[in-house]
DNA sequence: GTCTAATCGAGACGGTACGTCGAGTCTTGAG
DNA sequence: CTCAAGACTCGACGTACCGTCTCGATTAGAC
């Protein structure tokens, strides 16, 4: 005997999401208010609080449907060596586009406010990190014929990554891209049993 | 004929940095009001927009102050790789601290704001970035007998710094410190221009 | 053909007059919320609002039921002045009973609201003043012998009951009891065709 | 040593005070907001929050500005018969004017809310039953030589007054014109002392 | 010693958004 | 068709800070 009465909306969870993040990435962060999502949605502020707890969840939302794909490690197309690379441009190129500025935003704010960042860790950066590792080790497996070992497997990917991110964390734009390539190949070269 | 009346008050000036610095590490940054600045300060909040023009740029006058001395580089002390090693250490263990968290803080704002990303830029990061490129040159240069050009310098200091920050950044802890040797060596590794 | 499907329940009727009456009394009129009631009575919000147009409207619903007994003009027990001061006193003390109160909450609303002053009106104030005209008319003409005009029947009864409903609408409570039997001979003084 | 800054706005204070009875009596108690007021006065709503709790208290303030007069006892000017009638004349036109209305709302409203009520009461109804008291024993004091006792005058006043409020604040109106003579008559005449 | 001009505390003010409450309407599925 | 449950829009609530402003009181050069 299922419960009774009228069920949650799915359009108006839809226009929610769309409404933040466009409001985001025209408006900017500080400018997204609940009041505004609200307006543009054309949906009661009252509605919002019923199912979400505050922007920084609505955006988190957002980013869960958006940022998958973006994100994701695609299937093998060439040498192991270009398809990190390929990889790499991916990430890079993730950040220009909509929901890496939700991405972005989500970062920046999960750095003043404890709970945000707990929420977005929980919520999104385990499950990248997860796929990161995976996706990671399955072209080295590609590459030298075996995995590593999880901790090894996680340096690679901060040392692989981890310039990225800084670039556009720290200086506002993804690190010129033929630095993206050497890094690639030195990670490949990182993963090889003997140089461990 | 220069002009009467009393000057800037230093006193005010200290008070506010610390009230500032005070309430970001307890309260973090969000409920580091102006007012609640003010009032820790015991100061009128026409004293502080007299003075700065935003928290923001309160907190950037305080890190002025305590970040010079916790990301620089120290003078030789043993081998090039040691030093290294030892400075990527001081990196990693500063946002742990106070003013490490200042810079945190600010960095995470910065993604939400862009007048604040700039001021940021312009007040810290980029002169952070050029003591960061010649303290990571007369390394290389002890370490290789020659200074490498600036694309490739910098380069070099994203792929070592680049983890620490985004160890820090997205999943809120430095990285582990058995990452930060084999980062050390592999950077001198790649400064050999043979190895470019 | 009549129509089909359950109807009205009764039990939720009663409910619902039970909860508002309880509500006035232990919360006041601001808190008797359509919403509490609901919850109160274990009644959906819709029924309610099926049944009766406002709060305003059970609250009167609930009056009518109580009130009648407790304003009813008394068979002839003594003198028509004993039965006169014996009527003011339960005018006055009704004002101390549950039905009371809300009786005085109803016209307290009225002074706010154009549309619930004339349904009290309608619903109630008028049918009351019709009876305490025949109540005051038959006391009269025992007393006389004779039944005043309508005019003067008016007056007496306003120069009756006015003091007792000042009293509790301005002053919060009922009059003190030695004012109530002068005014019913004084009353009755008037009432006869030569002193008028 | 008095405070220093800036002082409470008085033109704020009166366009507040205006705004609360227009609106009062334009569009009634209910839609009598903060927010309207404040919109039609042109103010912040934090600017009324800082002076007045509640729109009952902006009320009351108004009230006490303008009831003054419309309720005073005028000077002697005919014989205290008349001067009797003519106050009872005032008092019923009183609740036709602007100021009448607020008060008859603000009695509504203190049927509903027991802080209003002793708010009402203290602010305006005891101080306006002090000169109620004074007036009519001047009155009595130039008809019969001497002044009646406290007990009795008030029993005077409710007589007097009760059939007034009674008629406006049960059906919505003051009484006939023609109870007002009769009625100021027979109080003259209770107040003499062989009648008591 | 004035004079004079800026600094400082205190805090009033117009705003914007917050998160909550209840109103009244509408939708779903059980009885 | 009625009912409980409850989603929905809407308007107002009272609060928190924002950034601007005004008001004396204080202070430190210039004369």
């Amino acid at each position: 005997m299922s419960r009774t009465g009228p069920r949650r909306s799915e359009s108006i969870r839809v226009a929610v999401l769309n409404a933040a993040d466009d409001l985001l990435v025209e408006q900017g962060f500080a400018a997204t208010t609940i009041e505004g999502i609200a307006t543009r949605a054309g949906v009661a502020k009252q509605t919002i609080y019923r199912w979400w707890k505050s922007k920084v969840e609505i955006l988190l939302d957002a980013l869960e449907e958006d940022a998958l794909e973006g994100l994701a490690w695609a299937e093998p197309a060439g040498t192991p060596a270009e398809d990190l690379t390929a990889h790499l441009h991916r990430v890079a190129d993730f950040f220009q586009e909509p929901a890496g500025r939700v991405l972005q935003a989500l970062l920046g704010n999960a750095q003043l406010d404890k709970d945000a960042a707990a929420a977005l860790r929980e919520g999104f950066l385990l499950k990248q990190r997860a796929r990161d590792l995976a996706g990671l080790a399955a072209i080295i497996e590609r590459h030298t014929g075996s995995t590593p070992d999880e901790d090894h497997l996680g340096h690679l990917a901060d040392l692989l990554l981890g310039p990225i991110y800084y670039r556009v964390l720290v200086f506002g734009a993804p690190p010129a891209k033929d630095l993206l390539e050497p890094a690639a190949h030195l990670t490949l070269n990182l993963a090889t049993p003997t140089d461990n």
